[in-house]
DNA sequence: CAGTGGTCTAGACCACGGG
DNA sequence: CCGTGGTCTAGACCACTGG
């Protein structure tokens, strides 16, 4: 029935992800662990394995003793800002075409609040790559990512710079993201943000995102800031208890 | 060595995260799992969901065929706005002594967007709770909570209030969170946002919250909002690849 | 090549829910 | 009481890292 890659929980998870989206389940009910193991051929473990993710992503709920079922609710959820998601997804979710534009490339010295972040001297130089992405035509989040230069090691055509900064990172640098450090920061309207995101005068205050990409290791990569017009997006973050 | 509740592999993970947080483990690098199930007497899949735990807090990452490794900097991460977080314990992260105070408590007739967001008509009332967190008497956070009064099925005292929202729904309310839908709104300061929170005049944008919480069967319960003074907390997220 | 983490299995027993 | 999900075990094999 399944093969060994990619990896048999990932492939049931996908399958019961979709019978679920399908409708169907009957009753907004799971079928028993055992019987799924025993109808996928494969162990209990790897269905719960399985399951667990779709909980996380609140897609069922299980209760001890009773059963697992469907949340209609938490499949309605567009962007999951607690996962690394590509602006361009974001701005797909909410049903508009996204594009990207490359506004400015530049090898500029580094400021000092970037330098600590990235853990680098204050004497180098970054580079500072500026985009734009668009939802049907209208720009709708800005981001200035800087990438200190020594890490770049495979040559590349400017139009790379235009991929997300991860994929960049990862084909270029030899480097990986495990995680994204992001601390949200209120801003005030400047001319530079409203011509950019050609914001409308009622609109004064943004969300931004001060974003410090880590690798594997824990050490600090990129630096990034990002600004959002949240009048065609929406923020959104699921929280869990620990 | 451990007893069977609470469950082997949250002994196991605590018992690690103490051995980690005293630099017990030579070169920053934990033993093999094998051996570790040998030491701990337990099986390797329980050393296993453990190390998961850790990673998944970014204090270790894993190297497969090459070791288990400690994340210097990811123990340095204060808040963690993915998990729900008690706003007292933010406070207290960052080293201030935390204080609630209750600043209104009333039945209102409902508004459209709460009564939208938690499924109810139109006609009904529900108890609003405003509250001020102070970080050294220096209030930092504003919260309004809207409760629907159907819900509190218990007796309780006004003070209690002062609780956790989580923890009076669970206390009052027979119903238990299972997660916070989190949508980030920036907002202008208002005069009312000025003078709960003693903003001072160059401080004109913030980050406000607007959360409902769910219970486990998906179902909106309450819904709350919170504002944010961010000079002395950071709203910090860690972001991970799906 | 040896040693490490990653995946999967089969089976046992426990804890809780509902009839 | 039975059936459900929750926890744990022992063991197998695979995939990757590094000397």
């Amino acid at each position: 029935m399944f093969k060994r890659h990619p990896s048999l929980v990932k492939q049931v998870k996908d399958y019961l992800k979709q019978h679920i989206l399908d409708s169907r389940f009957d009753d907004n009910r799971l079928p028993p662990e055992t019987e799924l193991a025993a109808d996928l051929g494969v162990s209990r473990n790897t269905i719960r394995d399985a399951l667990t993710q779709l909980e996380t992503e609140g897609i069922i709920f299980r209760k001890q003793g009773a059963g697992t079922f469907i949340n209609q609710a938490g499949i309605l959820v567009k962007t999951r800002l607690e996962e690394i998601v590509l602006y361009q997804d974001m701005i797909e979710q909410y049903g508009y075409s996204p594009t990207v534009k490359l506004l400015n490339v530049s090898e500029q010295p580094i400021s000092s609040p970037v330098a600590e972040n990235l853990h680098l001297g204050s004497e180098t130089t970054v580079l500072l790559v500026e985009k734009l992405f668009l939802a049907d035509n209208t720009p709708v989040i800005y981001t200035c990512t800087h990438i200190p230069p020594q890490y770049i090691t495979q040559p590349y055509q400017p139009h790379a710079l235009k991929l997300p900064i991860y994929q960049f990172i990862a084909q270029y640098c030899d480097q990986e993201f495990a995680y994204y450090l992001t601390e949200i920061v209120p801003v005030m309207v400047t001319e530079l943000l409203r011509t950019t995101l050609q914001l409308s005068f009622n609109q004064n205050a943004l969300v931004s995102f001060s974003e410090i990409g880590y690798n594997q290791e824990g050490s600090p990569v990129v630096q990034a800031y990002s600004y959002f017009r949240n009048d065609m997006l929406k923020l959104q973050l699921v929280r869990r208890l620990p």
